[in-house]
DNA sequence: CTTTTTCCCTGGACGC
DNA sequence: TGCGTCCAGGGAAAAA
């Protein structure tokens, strides 16, 4: 499932391919893809752009082109690219396919059907993003100051609050719960009661968590790999997700699972309070 | 406003 | 082996 780092490795390992390389030829093999807008359209604007930055914000790849237009990408669960030399047609879960003017092809696959292609036009891409993402968690904007104001008001389970994108852009469940091990924080208490200093521990779990995944290349469960078809080792770094019954590497006690936000939730009950 | 719930998808794990 | 059921989860949308 694709995160901060998982996204952020996928974005450097596209980068170099796309540049200033041009869309030469589009399919849209699954009309879920660009909903609601009609697929064989989206395709059509596509071809002809030239990429002239490969970004990423939260979650999102954000690819530029020469026009100012965006094609803004979302992996959701199973999304992800492969850099072939042609397309294999019998992939089953290729869902589309950019040919370009080298005579390359990046081919998106998503086994699942959660992702979603959107293009926008030069002004609508901060109005997008502005009304879905907070900030970077890894930028200098972020900080245990601005996140008091944030969380003043969210009674919720500060596992939910870390999920939420508003807050910090990015974070997806494995790093949620990464980051509130190594802040040493219980992910059922509630994110409003917080102490300045537990936000500032919280900042930097945060960080750390993504910075690990980041330089690990991402987390590989199932189905993650980068452009390349490389497996991420950040697996071989949990300390808790996935760690049921298992040693907390800090204090031995049997790490837990819960649920909060919604989502399946690791914790150590010897040290996260 | 915040919070919770439902839905979208598929494949893998598990019980019988 | 072959069903049926549950689970995984990001985010949109609806409901509370």
């Amino acid at each position: 499932m694709p995160e901060l780092p998982e996204v952020e490795t996928i974005r450097a390992g596209l980068e170099p391919h796309l540049i200033d390389r041009t869309f030469e030829r589009v399919e849209i093999v699954d009309p879920r893809l660009t909903r609601p807008h009609d697929p064989r359209e989206v395709a059509a604007e596509l071809e002809g752009e030239t990429v002239v930055a490969v970004e990423r914000r939260g979650k999102y790849l954000v690819l530029r082109f020469e026009t100012g237009r965006v094609l803004l990408i979302h992996l959701r669960m199973t999304g992800s690219f492969r850099l072939l030399r042609v397309a294999d047609d019998d992939d089953p879960y290729r869902r589309a396919v950019v040919r370009l003017d080298n005579g390359s092809d990046v081919v998106y696959r998503d086994v699942r059907r959660f992702g979603t292609w959107l293009l926008l036009e030069p002004d609508e891409l901060d109005p997008y993003l502005a009304t879905r993402l907070g900030e970077e968690p890894l930028g200098r904007a972020l900080t245990a100051r601005s996140l008091a104001d944030r969380l003043a008001r969210r009674r919720a389970p500060l596992k939910a609050v870390v999920l939420d994108q508003r807050v910090f852009a990015g974070v997806g469940n494995i790093y949620a719960d990464e980051a509130l091990w190594w802040a040493r924080l219980h992910p059922l208490r509630p994110a409003c009661e917080l102490t300045p200093e537990e936000l500032q521990n919280l900042v930097r779990g945060i960080r750390r968590s993504l910075r690990l995944g980041i330089a690990r290349q991402g987390a590989t469960l199932r189905d993650y790999s980068n452009a390349d078809g490389a497996a991420g080792g950040m697996q071989a770094e949990f300390r808790v997700y996935g760690r049921d019954g298992e040693p907390c590497f800090r204090c031995g006690h049997a790490i837990e699972k819960t649920r909060a936000g919604g989502r399946g939730t690791w914790y150590c009950p010897g040290c996260q309070n």
